[in-house]
DNA sequence: ACAAATAGTTGCGTTTTACAAATAAATGAA
DNA sequence: TTCATTTATTTGTAAAACGCAACTATTTGT
């Protein structure tokens, strides 16, 4: 059998690709780590900076200044949280919503393309495989979290 | 029907981690695209600078210097191609090959890992899927290509 | 009340990035 | 052959991203 990290390696590969060129459309044009934090900013309930960046493995550091780039540009509002003054909490402005929706919509548009290539049932078995090995991926504690992060 | 783009999104950047991560092991200490780099030179037959930059998505400037890194590191043959010498022919040096396969190990590693958590018709189904998708994506040429590249 | 832990920011030097322009070689047309 | 054009790669340069160390501010535990 062929080697499974390539299938891994050109698949994420050409999904990449698509989230890059997904941050320069019309209206938008944001950097790709901008537009996955804008993305998982708006998947959260209002998450604190140390959230979201631990999920995207980003440095905090970095982290802080992206999000400062971020609410110059008015997209990302940062909140104080009341009971722990200490944390900000994150959180979409309406042109960020906007910007999220917009780059959403289109990597969902370029999906369903590709599905289209598809019978119903190959379809349903694909997205029924990556919700597996996302589960699976889950479960395994081995790596993929950022664990190791600074060299 | 949950959201595509969501599950794409975390199966990648848990692969996007688990790349990050296996570049930091023993004795290999390469950054990100230095290891898809070695990754893709090692995959082709002796290609050119602008091939591999272009499947990688990257700018050719950018790509050059990196090149220059990864030569000056020892990992990397640049040799001038007889029938044409304006281009060059990218290899891997054994140095080079060792980190590459070094990694490409130690992801397959982890891959086994996570299916170990399926039975065995759910993994070939996996697979299978992600062979599917793969070729999909290829017939799809509305984007996922380094086309708009450049802001 | 105070040491220790936590969340976030800033200083600073390094690396990465990409546009514009340069170099060098091949190709095509006159 | 010669010269303009195209193609592959490199270099100049400036901006952006990165991450460690050190700092501030706040909370927690004793």
């Amino acid at each position: 059998m062929e080697n499974i990290r390539e299938l891994f390696q050109v698949m994420t590969r050409r999904f990449g690709l698509l989230n890059k060129n997904c941050c320069s459309i019309d209206a938008v044009d944001i950097s790709l780590v901008q537009s996955h934090i804008l993305y998982e900013i708006d998947k959260r309930e209002s998450p604190s900076m140390q959230q979201v960046a631990e999920v995207l493995g980003m440095d905090i550091t970095t982290f802080s200044r992206q999000i400062q780039n971020l609410v110059k540009k008015g997209l990302v509002k940062k909140t104080p949280l009341p009971e722990d003054r200490r944390v900000y909490t994150l959180s979409l402005t309406t042109e960020g919503k906007f910007i999220a929706t917009t780059i959403d919509r289109e990597i969902n548009r370029y999906l369903e393309e590709v599905f289209s290539h598809m019978t119903e049932f190959e379809k349903e078995t694909v997205i029924r495989s990556i919700k597996l090995l996302n589960e699976c991926m889950a479960k395994s504690s081995v790596c993929c979290k950022p664990i190791g992060m600074g060299k």
